[in-house]
RNA sequence: UCCUCAGUAGCUCAAUGGUAGAGCAUUCGGCUGUUAACCGAAGGGUUGCAGGUUCGAGUCCUGCCUGAGGAGCCA
């Protein structure tokens, strides 16, 4: 080697094209086991965690040491060649030819997560520490897939993307989920629940749009459905009825499921995800109305009364049925949003759809056909208590060239910890916001 | 907000009202193919906080704090 030539950075996911190779590998030191005049360091880059060999004999004994004696999480870069090896994790393996320790992690004040169990609050604690292990690499990984393909269908399918404020003077959802923020000195400000209103202003201008941003709710609910913060996809189409509605979100599901089975199997492999279930997600879902999973529920035991929404343990209920997502339809009126378009046949119900995943992962969309009429709307807001001046420009939509329309949104964590097979979406976000929980 | 449960070593957990213990982690020693390596030894404690009952409280009682699970509501 002249002294020109150097040795190439490589990415552990990589290393299968460089067997035979020298390479250098730029990382943390994930474990370390040794075995008298064998040690085996697991490096992990970010890619993927691989396996590296350094043997006494073969080494400088101060470099052997120094290797010997390396913490965990300490960050390294390792020079060496890559060699095939099933006796290693991952197929691959790294025979060491030098270590270079950009940081040796304290032995008084060690890496805390180790390789054994530890309890939610712990972990929750080092958020921050534990995004390093396999597993929750694994779930943001099909996080960073979900959110891709969810993007990708939306782009090829004539939806233009209009990002909508986050700061906004008016709720879309119930009044008392808003969280305000003191700031704006004319007039209250909150944290948007939802960009619906702005993308059904877009949509007459565009046709068809989407929307996709953090959205708060200050629910002091305290289950394994649910974040203060949360994403949201949110497609809006003029001239779209309740029918179309539930095609797209049909549609969207499928293509998003077939996505992360396509690109992400080792992540829900290492997740010990049954992928059967995922593969059978395929068009058309099951189809029911309110009126029909009422019955059906109560045929099975449940207390719920026509007129009121179905509870978490409905909800399960209703899915476990089925092998595939459940769209139900045509909820009473007087449950849903003010903004949702009576059925002309039947006006005490209104033409809404909510999509609930299979294995009783609850309700992952929420959607259906807006008010186009004026009066209708107006009627509304005020039947609801809101105020009338917030929404005039909201308003103005009905005054300007109205036409039906509609869209969904779609939680992106509770889909996540579908996919996943998560027991709570809490780990299907970086750094999740909870009533309790605004650390790390 | 309501209901239920929990809080003991850095972590995960034991301990009839009667001497606070184990595994992992850490340190030291052994081991040339380990797979959450293994074997041996050592160090490590204001039992969440404040009161109370008792000869004696990690254990029983009261209040508070923190967390978890669930309900309602929602994506």
């Amino acid at each position: 080697m002249s002294s020109g030539e150097t040795v190439p950075t490589i990415t552990i996911a990589d290393a299968g094209r460089h067997v035979g190779m020298k390479v250098r590998i730029a990382g943390w030191l994930y474990n370390l086991r040794k075995s008298g005049k064998i040690v085996f360091p697991l490096v992990r880059d970010g890619s993927g965690i691989m396996q590296c060999v350094a043997v006494k004999s073969a080494l400088p004994e101060e470099l052997f040491e120094q290797i010997k004696d390396l913490t965990q999480e300490s960050s390294i870069i390792v020079t060496g060649k890559v060699r095939a090896e099933q006796r290693a994790p991952g197929g691959y393996e790294l025979d060491i030819e030098n270590v270079e320790v950009i940081q040796r992690v304290p032995v008084e004040d060690p890496y805390p997560i180790t390789p054994k169990e530890h309890g939610i609050e712990f972990l929750m604690d080092h958020r921050h520490l534990w995004l390093r292990s396999r597993r929750q690499h694994a779930i943001l990984r099909v996080r960073h897939e979900v959110i891709r393909a969810v993007r990708d269908y939306f782009d090829s399918h004539g939806f233009t993307l209009i990002d909508t404020p986050i700061f906004t003077p008016s709720a879309c959802e119930g009044t008392t989920t808003l969280f305000e923020v003191n700031y704006f000195d004319d007039e209250k400000v909150y944290l948007t629940q939802s960009g619906q209103l702005y993308a059904e202003a877009a949509a007459m201008a565009f046709g068809k749009v989407y929307c996709f941003g953090p959205t708060f709710r200050a629910e002091r609910s305290k289950t394994r459905r649910h974040l203060t913060e949360f994403w949201m996809v949110e497609p809006e189409m003029a001239y779209a009825d309740l029918e179309e509605v539930k095609r797209v979100a049909e549609e969207l599901v499928v293509y998003v499921v077939g996505r992360v089975l396509e690109n992400r199997r080792k992540e829900l492999n290492e997740l010990e995800r049954d992928v059967s279930k995922l593969e059978c997600i395929q068009a058309p879902f099951p189809r029911i109305t309110y009126d029909d999973a009422v019955r059906e529920l109560q045929a099975k035991g449940s207390n719920i009364q026509w007129g009121s929404d179905f509870g978490g343990t409905d909800e399960t209920l209703l899915s476990e049925a089925h092998d595939r997502p459940l769209m139900v339809d045509r909820f009473p009126s007087a449950v849903k949003a003010f903004y949702m378009q009576p059925d002309p046949e039947r006006p005490e119900v209104a033409l809404g759809v909510d999509v609930l995943a299979p294995e009783g992962y609850g309700e992952i969309i929420g959607g259906g056909q807006r008010i186009h009429d004026l009066d209708l709307l107006l009627r509304r807001i005020e039947e609801h208590g809101l105020p009338k001046e917030a929404f005039s420009w909201y308003i103005d939509l009905r005054k300007y060239g109205t036409v039906p329309h509609g869209g969904f949104g779609m939680g992106i964590e509770r889909c996540v910890a579908w996919l996943c097979g998560l027991e709570h979406v809490r780990e299907t976000i970086a750094f999740p916001r909870m009533l309790y929980r605004t650390r790390p």
